[in-house]
DNA sequence: CCGTATCCGATGCGATACTG
DNA sequence: CAGTATCGCATCGGATACGG
């Protein structure tokens, strides 16, 4: 047998996001988090420099993107390369694993994209029936 | 041609996450939020009652899992079937579209679950050098 | 251009208590 | 059992200002 990754149920395997104190449900915050789904997605066609994201992610602001940033990369999922010019330039790119998870993630973006009119359907239904009551 | 569901890059289509003002953007912060994905990563293996699925997702206050539960339900991807018994017995499932939705959730849990060594690598050696400037 | 620092209001979220 | 109501702290997160 090969104990290589299989888990997430109920299992004493060593990580396992429903578990309260598990690191890996830290992590997945980061990922899942309001900027972070939009961060990499945002960099999964390729590298951006800051100014760049920002644009790109409506609405978050520096503060916020810089914040993002610094967990990503701490995780490892994204590479930070600074060039000591005048004026700075620094670009943001996806590290492989990286790219892994923007993958999914967007692959999920898409699938919530392509079945908004359900979601706003079934909003409609519930609110009506709550309303009316 | 067939114009059924791609996008999600800077197109004019429908519904696009990183526009500010779009309503999947709000869904998908249901879905992405701290309790939304885990919670319906719970419900893929099956329907559970109330307080199966809080002691399931371990650490969810009452509170913040009755306000998730009724954000997913509205938004279509969790039916709520409730059977009046003394005691009450409610029951939560994942509609088929929210099936969709958490089968490509629990993908990137168990990514990340099996993968969380190297993130821990990758924050020790960040931590590293950061802490010895 | 690329950020950090500060202020401060909005929201998240847990703890607790209470109802059908 | 399945929730709702209320409280209060903590964190989120935008606006602004400033620094390299």
């Amino acid at each position: 047998m090969d104990t290589t990754q299989e888990h997430s149920e109920a299992l004493d395997l060593p990580f396992n996001v429903f578990a309260k104190a598990c690191p890996s449900r830290i992590t997945l915050e980061h990922l899942t988090g309001r900027w972070g789904a939009l961060t990499l997605g945002a960099l999964y066609e390729g590298s951006l420099r800051f100014n760049e994201l920002r644009r790109r992610v409506d609405g978050v602001s520096e503060k916020m993107l810089s914040q993002t940033l610094h967990a990503l990369e701490r995780d490892g999922l994204v590479h930070r390369e600074a060039q000591p010019t005048n004026p700075p330039r620094v670009d943001y790119e996806l590290t492989p694993l990286g790219r892994e998870v923007a993958k999914r993630l967007i692959g999920l973006i898409h699938f919530v994209e392509g079945h908004m009119a359900d979601v706003l359907d079934a909003r409609r239904r519930y609110d009506e029936t709550r309303g009316a009551l």
